[in-house]
RNA sequence: GGGCGCGUAGCUCAGCGGGAGAGCACUCGCUUCACACGCGAGGGGUCGCUGGUUCGAUCCCAGCCGCGCCCA
């Protein structure tokens, strides 16, 4: 062995070994209750992010965990088709080539497509493997494979036969770079600098004007009113009456609604149905038409009459002048408001009218929301669960078509004379006309439409399959904060719609990872920390001991420091192992004849008693400090030095080994490799350690947890001052044993004295004030006393 | 506009009602036969600011300042 622990060579090696051994892999035959984690899809495209690394390594740690207890785990991996990603990504590639998708025609994506992915996809799932994910990956789906786009489109027609899907023609979220609609969710509000503009709608009737407020005049041509607040003194006069459009010189009603906000702009708001979601619900419960301007391209339609085909800023500019020109124009002043972008391509989001596919959600969100508030699924941090209910409680309803060619084509067939008919598999005649001229919906469903199917259509539902049997449902999702509405929720809902039993029990929402300056990461704007930076130098084991390290903030920043602490506690582990194995082959086994032996084991024994309640919790932070101080602290600085001149013996050194065995199932969940690979190292072993039973508590050393307390104190007090106190047995031997004290040990007792004095002071002047006494919790009062008679007993000790 | 989180040692972060902690960095001493990616010791903090509650506040409450995120 090495001086040096090396993790590079090492950590591949056992990634294939524990792979080609079939250790990764959930038999649903085998026996033991399950234990679940599905990992969330990432982006077939994708390549590995330091938040995935994170994600993967709590994961991993509570998979890992839950195998050596015994549960018959399955930690599902997968990737995700993620239409309007994927297909902006292609996009960009295509436009270097001076083409777009629309160019190559349905077939000719499809088969670009393939290529596509053959040349970028799947790398992400070696770069799992790298990080030591335990992940079944033969059992990799992906959601275009051809069972789960079967079990997409029975969701589909479930829900149609159901009422919960239909058709119409709303306002929707319109990106006219990918020429398709988005959910709200899809949408990226920014702060952008505009113009307010305030022009004057006189009053048809030629008895003055009413001045309104737009930073979009170019839809003024779409205007079919202009709205006040029922209870706006300044407008009750007009209302009924009839404003002249400017421009198109059109005559349109003053209504009153209370959804007009008095306070903005002059508090009259022009009503444009067609190009703004708020107008339009205002529009459908006043009956007003919804005039269209705007094209799905973004630029001015053929309704604009002499404006057509100008950009809207052109448009707008013209609108402007024309009422300039008239004294129209009161006054144009710099506005800062929020606008909407597309998520992935980052262009401006026109609000249209177009015909969509939609879910109702008021009724699919109602178990999901009694789900939640009745404990069944649990948020960790649980102030997502309000998080969570707040979004389920105000649900709107879904749009779930969009206008892209990669996805799951909606099951949708039209005949001519318009008449829909809806089925799994392609009909050959129109349900109600019989006609076989159908025509298939062009439109595919979004992204989140199917993957809210992955907790059991991975499994192979709708068949009843032995894995949807025994692995549904699951137990545990990990993501970050951002996925909560477009996946979680859709996944509860979704499962419980379609069998009736939450997805999972357990929603673990994770840090985010900040870098190391403190700015959110970004590959775009070459931000972020690239994991094979961090993988490659130090290890996937320090890697991911120094994430789970800093999981318990909400948004820490990524330091190489928590990763270097991993890596001394790898190469810690590395050395104290090689003392004992060059110490002399003996099998493991405990049989303490010493204090400190038996203090070391009851050590683990508490330790792994506060990891398993660490690891119930989510605490992977405070669980991974713990293994390091036991590590370092105890087994290291005090055992192993302790036990050091008795090595020859055969009993003491099998006891060390029986502890290390332990200590090494404890760090095995967060750091597999190192602690595999001395595993393998230790005299008769007949398993791997990945899949060796986790340590049973042992009651019987429990009494010993303290029984170092008075050789460490009396060490302590010599290091610091050169001060001998007296002590005798054990004490004095494991004393000699790790201090080596130098042959005086007298030492400056003054000063010690002093340092003592002040302590003792301190608790008799709280011991002193009678409120304190009073007032304050027995036990502290008490606790108090405790700490003072120490005090008196070392000062004493120090003669 | 609504909601959430965070401001503790030079850095990254714990602690959240009774003596301010860890790792790194820094200083000093150790080529001690597992490890110098080590061992031992040490310096360093008006615990963002202002009030309040309390015998006692980094911790609870209110307000303010500063960072960040989510939703509309």
């Amino acid at each position: 062995m090495d001086t040096l622990y090396t993790p590079q060579g090492v950590e591949q090696r056992w990634q294939q070994t524990w792979e080609e051994e079939g250790l990764y892999a959930a038999d649903p035959d085998a026996p033991g209750e399950a234990y679940v984690v599905m990992h969330p899809p990432p982006n077939i495209s994708g390549s590995l992010t330091i938040g995935h690394c994170l994600q993967l390594s709590l994961e991993d740690t509570l998979v890992r965990y839950h195998r050596m207890r015994g549960r018959n785990t399955l930690f599902q991996p997968g990737y995700d088709h993620a239409g309007i990603s994927t297909w902006a990504s292609i996009g960009r590639t295509l436009a270097k080539e001076g083409k777009s998708q629309r160019d190559l025609g349905r077939d000719g994506f499809d088969a670009y497509v393939q290529e596509w992915l053959e040349r970028y996809g799947g790398t992400i799932m070696s770069q799992f493997r790298q990080l030591g994910a335990s992940l079944d990956y033969g059992r990799t789906r992906f959601t275009m494979d051809p069972d789960y786009y079967a079990a997409v489109i029975r969701w589909f027609v479930h829900l149609y036969e159901r009422g919960f899907i239909y058709r119409a023609n709303r306002i929707v979220n319109w990106c006219p770079k990918d020429r398709t609609a988005l959910s709200d969710l899809e949408v990226e509000h920014e702060d952008e600098d505009d113009a307010l503009s305030y022009i004057r709608y006189p009053l048809a009737d030629g008895s003055g004007h009413v001045t309104i407020a737009t930073v979009r005049p170019a839809t003024i041509l779409a205007d079919v009113a202009v709205a006040v607040h029922p209870s706006d003194e300044r407008y009750r006069d007009i209302v009924g009456k009839e404003v002249v459009v400017p421009f198109v010189e059109r005559h349109v009603p003053v209504i009153a609604d209370e959804r007009v906000e008095r306070e903005f702009g002059t508090g009259a708001l022009k009503v444009t149905p067609g190009h703004d979601p708020t107008d339009f619900e205002i529009g459908r419960d006043h009956e007003l038409s919804e005039l269209t301007v705007i094209g799905p391209d973004g630029l001015m339609n053929d309704a604009a009459g002499e404006l057509a085909g100008m950009t809207q800023e052109d448009a707008g500019r013209r609108v402007l002048d024309w009422a300039a020109e008239r004294g129209q124009l009161d006054k144009r002043e710099s506005y800062r408001h929020s606008v909407g972008h597309c998520e992935r391509c980052h262009t401006r989001i026109e609000p249209l009218v177009v015909p969509q596919w939609w879910v109702a959600m008021e009724e699919l969100a109602a178990p999901a929301i009694a789900a939640v508030k009745e404990g069944r699924v649990h948020f960790t941090p649980e102030r997502f669960a309000r998080v969570y209910l707040d979004w389920m409680e105000n649900v709107r309803d879904w749009c779930i078509s969009r206008q892209i060619w990669w996805g799951h084509r909606i099951p949708v067939w039209y005949c001519p004379d318009g008449h829909v008919t809806v089925a799994e598999t392609e009909p050959t005649a129109c349900a109600e006309c019989g006609s076989a001229e159908l025509r298939q919906e062009e439109d595919v469903l979004d992204t989140w439409f199917s993957s809210a199917l992955y907790p059991f259509a991975t499994l192979g539902w709708p068949e009843e399959t032995p894995e949807l049997k025994r692995y549904y449902p699951g137990h545990l999702v990990a993501t970050a904060r951002e996925i909560i509405f477009l996946w979680i929720a859709r996944m509860i809902f979704s499962g419980l719609e379609l069998t009736g039993e939450e997805p999972y029990a357990d929603v673990l929402i994770h840090s985010t990872l900040l870098n190391p300056e403190g700015k959110r990461m970004s590959r775009t704007m070459g931000t972020g920390i690239d994991p094979e930076d961090v993988l490659e130098p130090y290890g996937a084991d320090a890697t991911r001991y120094g994430l789970l390290k800093v999981t318990s903030s909400q948004d820490p920043r990524f330091s190489y420091g928590t990763i270097e602490e991993g890596r001394k506690l790898a190469n810690k582990l590395w050395n104290a192992s090689r003392l004992l194995l060059m110490a002399g082959a003996v099998e493991p086994e405990a049989r303490p004849s010493s204090v400190e032996e038996r203090w070391i084991l009851a050590r683990i024994d508490a330790t792994r008693a506060e990891l398993e309640d660490d690891l119930a919790r989510f605490d992977f932070a405070h669980g991974v400090e713990r293994l390091y101080h036991l590590t370092f602290d105890d087994f290291c600085d005090w055992y192993l030095e302790s036990i050091k001149p008795r090595l020859g013996e055969e009993d003491v050194r099998a006891t060390a080994l029986a502890a290390l065995e332990r200590l090494l199932k404890l760090l095995h969940p967060v750091m597999p490799h190192v602690t595999e690979e001395i595993w393998t190292q230790l005299p008769a072993r007949a398993s791997r350690l990945i899949v060796a039973p986790w340590p049973e508590a042992q009651a019987e050393f429990a009494a010993d947890v303290h029984a170092l307390d008075e050789a460490q104190t009396a060490a302590r007090i010599y290091r610091r001052s050169g001060v001998r106190i007296k002590i005798e047995g054990d004490s004095l031997r494991i004393f000699e044993a790790v201090v080596r004290p130098a042959a005086d040990g007298q030492g400056d007792i003054e000063a010690e004295r002093a340092r003592l004095q002040k302590e003792i002071d301190r608790a008799e002047r709280m011991l002193a004030n009678e409120k304190f006494v009073a007032n304050a919790d027995p036990a502290a009062v008490e606790a108090e006393r405790e700490k003072l008679a120490q005090y008196l007993a070392e000062r004493d000790a120090l003669g």
